[in-house]
DNA sequence: TCGATTACTGTAATCGATAACAGTTAGGGA
DNA sequence: TCCCTAACTGTTATCGATTACAGTAATCGA
C-alpha cells in the first residue's frame, strides 16, 4: 500500500502539500498529486490520521441485544445518521450483564469519538466513570443516576398508565404486571407506572400480581405461567418489554389459554408484526420511531462542540395503540385453580 | 491521558521494557511496571499499536438491514464469537444497495483484519476488489462470482423444492412464487429451485405467477396483491424470505384473504415468532441457525493464517416447517376475478 | 576466579499521517 | 523596477506504540 511519502515523490512535492490537497486546501500541484494518487492508488490510513488528530470516525454503539427488534431499529438509525456524518459505527451487546457492558465501554473508549449505550443497570460504574473522560456519551432507553448525560427516554409511567387505564376501563380490576428488572430505568419506572396507576383506580393490591423478569422473552414466558398458576389469577396483563411480551404470549399459546376471552394482555413497545399476532396485539409505542438518529444527532452535536452545556434529558411520548388482544373479562371473575406445586401463599378478598 | 513514556518514566525503565511487559515477555522490574501503570492508570493506545504493527482487532460486517431478524442473529453470532477473539465488530448496513455496500466496504477495510459480507449482487465489483488487498473476506447467505472467497450458503433448490413439494402433496397446482432480485445469489437460486420443483411435478408454467420483488416487506405486500389481482388466481404461494413474507401476509389481512383456506403460504426462513402468527407461519428453516459463529470462525481461521487454501463454501441443510398457513386449496380452483386496473394478458388453461 | 552463555534492558528507527514554523514564489501597487 | 504582501510550499517534530539491534548484567561450569 503506497503512503503519503509515495505519493509525495511521485508528484514531487513534499507530504505536507499531499496532506494539504487531501484537506481540502489549494495547492499549486493539484493536478500532478491528483495524477500520483490515481496511479498509486493511494488512500490515506486513518490509523495514522486517528493518532496524530486524536479523532477516529467513529462511534461505538451498546444495547442489551441487537436481537430484540427494538434495539435492532435504534442501531439502524444511529447507524444511518452516522454514514451521513461521516461516520463508522461499533456495535457491542451488553447481552443486560453489567459486567460485560464493561468490558465493551472500556474497549470501546479507545477507538471511538462517542459513545451511544443503553445502560444495564441504573447504578452503572462503567458509565459513571465515563464522565471522567473526554468522551462523550448519550443514554438511550436508560438512563444512570447522574444528571450529566443526554438522554433520549420515553415516557414510561405514563405508558403504563395508558395501559391500566385501557384495562380498567374495559371493565378489569385484576391486572397483574410482568415487570422488567427494577435495577433498570425502565424497569423500575414502568413498575413505578403500575403502581401509581393502580392505586389512582382503587384496585386491590396484589403482590403476587407484580413479577420481575429480565427483559428476555424466557422471562416473560416464566412470569406468565407463574400468573397463570396462581390460586387467583389475573383477568389482564401488562407486560414491561416486548421481547418479554412475546415470551407470554407463547406460554399462553402453550397453556391453552384464549387470548383475550381468558387474558387481556398489553405489550410495551410495538412490533413491526404486531397486528400480524394471533390475537393483533394492543401495545404502547412510542411517539417517535426514530430515536436512534435522534441519539445520533445529540451525539454529534457534543462531538462537534456545537452542544456543550449539560446532559439534555428527551422524553418521548407514547400511545396506545389498541389491537385485539384485549377485551372485557369474562362474567365470572374468579377461576377455579389449577392443581400445582405452588401452594397459595395469599388469597386476596376481592 | 498517560502514555507509555509516562509509564516508563514513573517506573524508572524504558518504554521498550513497558512494551514487553504488556505483551507478556519476563521483565525484571515486573513490579514497578505494575505500580507505574495502576498509578497512571494507563491503557495502551490500540490506535497507535495498530498504526505500529498493522493489526486492528476489529472485523467488518456488512449486511443488508440489521432491521431483519435473519441479519440480526447473524450478527449477534458474528459479534459474540469475535468477542471471545477479542476483536470489536463495525456494523454498516448496505440497505440492499451495490453502491452503499461498495461506500461501506471501502470505508470499513482500513480499519479491520478481516470482513464478513452478505453481497447484494454477484458481480459486485466491490467484493471482487478486495480479492486484490490482503483482507481476508467471508460471504454469508449470499454469494458473488467468484470461486476464491468462503462462504456460508444455504440449501436454496432443496428448500424452495421442500416447499413446492409440500404444498403439491397438499393438492395444490397453482403455486405462485414471490422472489428476491435474480442479481442475488438467493434470489436466483430460490427462483430456479422454483422452476425446477414446478416443472419436476408437472406443474403448467405460468409467467405470471413469478414476481421478482426486492426482499423488503413493502416488495412482498405489492407481490402479493399482484397475485390476487390476477384473473386466475394461484392457490399457493411462496415467498422467498422472511420480510417479504410479513409484507404478503399483511397484504392477505387487509384484502381479507383468509389463510390457508383461500392461499397457503410458505416462507423462506424461520422467524422467532412464526408460531404466534395468524395463523402459525409454515416456513424453510436453515438447519445450523448460528450461521453468524461459523462465518467468524472461518475469518478468525484465515486472519490467524491457519486456514490458507482456496474458498471453502459450506452450504447449510434446510428443514420444512409444517405449521398452519397451508393447507389443501378450495374445492373451486377458480376464482372470480376482482374487477381490477390490470387486465389479463394470459389465460392458462388448467 | 574467569569466561561463556543466557537473560534482560535500553537506544533508536519506524509505522503514516498532521501541522507549526519558516521559507519561497507570485502578484500588485508605487 | 522594486518592495511588500499574500499565497503557497517544504522541513521537521509529533502522535504512542513496537521491535531490531546493541549493550549490560546475571548465571553457570570449569
Amino acid at each position: 500500500m503506497a503512503n503519503i511519502q509515495d505519493v509525495a515523490d511521485a508528484a514531487g512535492v513534499s507530504t505536507a502539500s499531499v496532506s494539504r490537497f487531501l484537506a481540502g486546501q489549494k495547492v499549486r500541484t493539484e493536478d500532478a498529486i491528483r495524477t500520483a494518487i490515481k496511479a498509486l492508488d493511494y488512500t490515506p490510513s486513518i490509523i495514522a490520521r486517528s493518532l496524530k488528530t486524536g479523532r477516529h470516525n467513529a462511534i461505538g454503539v451498546v444495547v442489551p441485544d441487537i436481537t430484540n427488534p427494538f434495539f435492532a431499529g435504534l442501531v439502524r438509525g444511529i447507524e444511518d445518521q452516522a454514514r451521513v456524518n461521516g461516520y463508522d459505527v461499533i456495535l457491542g451487546n451488553s447481552d443486560e450483564s453489567p459486567t460485560q457492558e464493561e468490558a465493551l465501554v472500556q474497549a470501546l473508549i479507545k477507538r471511538v469519538d462517542g459513545l451511544i449505550v443503553a445502560p444495564i443497570i441504573e447504578e452503572d460504574q462503567s458509565i459513571l466513570s465515563l464522565s471522567k473522560t473526554s468522551v462523550p456519551v448519550v443514554l438511550v432507553d436508560r438512563s444512570v443516576t447522574s444528571t450529566n448525560y443526554d438522554s433520549v427516554l420515553v415516557d414510561n409511567i405514563g405508558g403504563i398508565t395508558l395501559a391500566v387505564d385501557h384495562l380498567v376501563a374495559l371493565g378489569h380490576t385484576q391486572i397483574a404486571f410482568i415487570s422488567g428488572p427494577f435495577t433498570s430505568t425502565p424497569g423500575r419506572a414502568r413498575h413505578t407506572g403500575y403502581v401509581i396507576a393502580t392505586a389512582a383506580r382503587n384496585l386491590d393490591h396484589h403482590p403476587e400480581f407484580v413479577i420481575e423478569g429480565d427483559f428476555r422473552e424466557e422471562s416473560g414466558d416464566a412470569a406468565m405461567r407463574q400468573l397463570w398458576n396462581l390460586p387467583t389469577r389475573p383477568t389482564a396483563v401488562v407486560v414491561a418489554n416486548n421481547l418479554m411480551t412475546i415470551g407470554a404470549l407463547k406460554a399462553l399459546r402453550e397453556l391453552d389459554v384464549a387470548v383475550p376471552a381468558q387474558m387481556s394482555i398489553v405489550g410495551f413497545d410495538d412490533l413491526s408484526f404486531a397486528e400480524l399476532l394471533q390475537p393483533p396485539l394492543t401495545v404502547i409505542a412510542r411517539g417517535d420511531n426514530d430515536q436512534g438518529s435522534r441519539a445520533a444527532t445529540l451525539l454529534f452535536g457534543r462531538i462537534q462542540g456545537t452542544r456543550t452545556r449539560a446532559g439534555e434529558v428527551t422524553t418521548l411520548p407514547v400511545q396506545l395503540i389498541v389491537r385485539q388482544s384485549t377485551a372485557a373479562p369474562l362474567a365470572t371473575t374468579s377461576s377455579t385453580p389449577i392443581s400445582s406445586a405452588t401452594t397459595p401463599k395469599e388469597t386476596t378478598a376481592l
